[in-house]
DNA sequence: GTATATATATGTAAACTACACATAGATATG
DNA sequence: CATATCTATGTGTAGTTTACATATATATAC
C-alpha cells in the first residue's frame, strides 16, 4: 500500500491513536454504547469488567478513559443507572444497570444496524463487480444480509 | 472553552446534523472515500455527479462541502487524480479518476469491512439472545460473514 | 437582465477519539 | 511499616472529523 506522500500535509492520516496507517479501516462507530447496553442487559456490571468484555467487539485495547467517560454520559442520558458497591474488598465499584430507556435505545440501534448491513451488502456487490442497476439499489441485499 | 460542560450536558448525544434525536444510529463512518473510489473505478466522474450516486450508500442528503473537501484531500493523498473539463456547456467540472494507490486503498478497505461484518454478526447473535461462550468470540462469524 | 440550475469551494462550531495523566483503596512483599 | 502492585475510576486535552452555512462562478431559461 503506497501511503508515502500521503494526506493532511505529507503523511498518512494518522489519527492520534490510529493503528491503521492507511486510514482504510472500518471501525465501530458509536458502538461503545450499544455494546455496553448489551452487556448490561444480561448482567449488571461495572467499568473495569465491561472493559474486558468489550474486547470481543473490536475494542481491543480499550482506553479506560473512553469507557468511564461514556458510562457517565450514558447515565446522564438515562439509559443506565449506577450505584456504588463497597461491600467487598478492593476499591469501590460503580455498578451499572440498564434502564427501560436503555433497552429501547438498544432496540432502536439494532434496527438501525440492519439498515447498515444492507449498505454493506450494496458496497460488496459493487466491489465484487456486479453492476448496480438503477432500480435495485433501494432494496438490495435482503437475501444475504445475514 | 472546555467542552466538558458544553457538549455533554443532559440530553442524549445529539450530533450537529443528526436526524436521529436518540443518537442510536449506525451510520457510515469513513465510508465516503471508499464509495467515491468505487464509483471512480467504473467511470471517471466529478463532484456534482458523485454526490448523486453516493445517495445509494446512505449518504442521503450529502452536503456538497463535505464531498468537495474530501475529493481535494483524496487528491493530495494520491488516491485520485483530477483535471478541469471545460469542453462543454455549463460550469467547468473537475474530472476525477482513480489511481493505482486508490485501487489498493479500496482493496484494503474491503478487507477491513469483512472484519467489521464479523463484529456485526457477534452483536446480532448476542442481541438475539444466543449467549456468547468464552471460547467462540474470537473466530465467530467466519461461516456466515459472506 | 435576472432567475435558476449546475458546479466547486471555504469558514467555522460542534463533536468525536484516544492518549496521557491523575486519584485512590486494598493487598502483597520485604 | 514502607512501598510496590493490582484494581478501579476519573479528567485534561490535542488532533481530527463532521456538517451546516455561506461564497463564488458559468451557462441556460424566461
Amino acid at each position: 500500500m503506497s501511503n508515502e506522500e500521503k494526506n493532511r500535509e505529507d503523511l498518512p492520516r494518522r489519527r492520534s491513536g490510529g493503528k491503521d496507517p492507511s486510514g482504510a479501516e472500518a471501525r465501530p462507530r458509536n458502538w461503545l454504547v450499544p455494546v455496553i447496553l448489551l452487556s448490561l442487559r444480561d448482567w449488571n456490571s461495572y467499568g473495569y469488567e465491561l472493559m474486558e468484555r468489550s474486547t470481543r467487539f473490536g475494542f481491543d485495547a480499550m482506553n479506560p478513559g473512553t469507557l468511564y467517560r461514556t458510562l457517565r454520559q450514558m447515565e446522564k442520558d438515562g439509559i443506565v443507572e449506577s450505584s456504588w458497591e463497597t461491600s467487598r474488598g478492593g476499591p469501590a465499584r460503580r455498578m451499572y444497570s440498564i434502564t427501560d430507556a436503555g433497552k429501547a435505545y438498544l432496540d432502536f440501534w439494532a434496527k438501525s444496524l440492519e439498515q447498515y448491513q444492507r449498505t454493506m451488502d450494496t458496497f460488496f456487490r459493487m466491489y465484487t463487480g456486479q453492476p448496480l442497476s438503477d432500480d435495485d439499489e433501494k432494496d438490495s441485499g435482503e437475501e444475504n444480509s445475514r
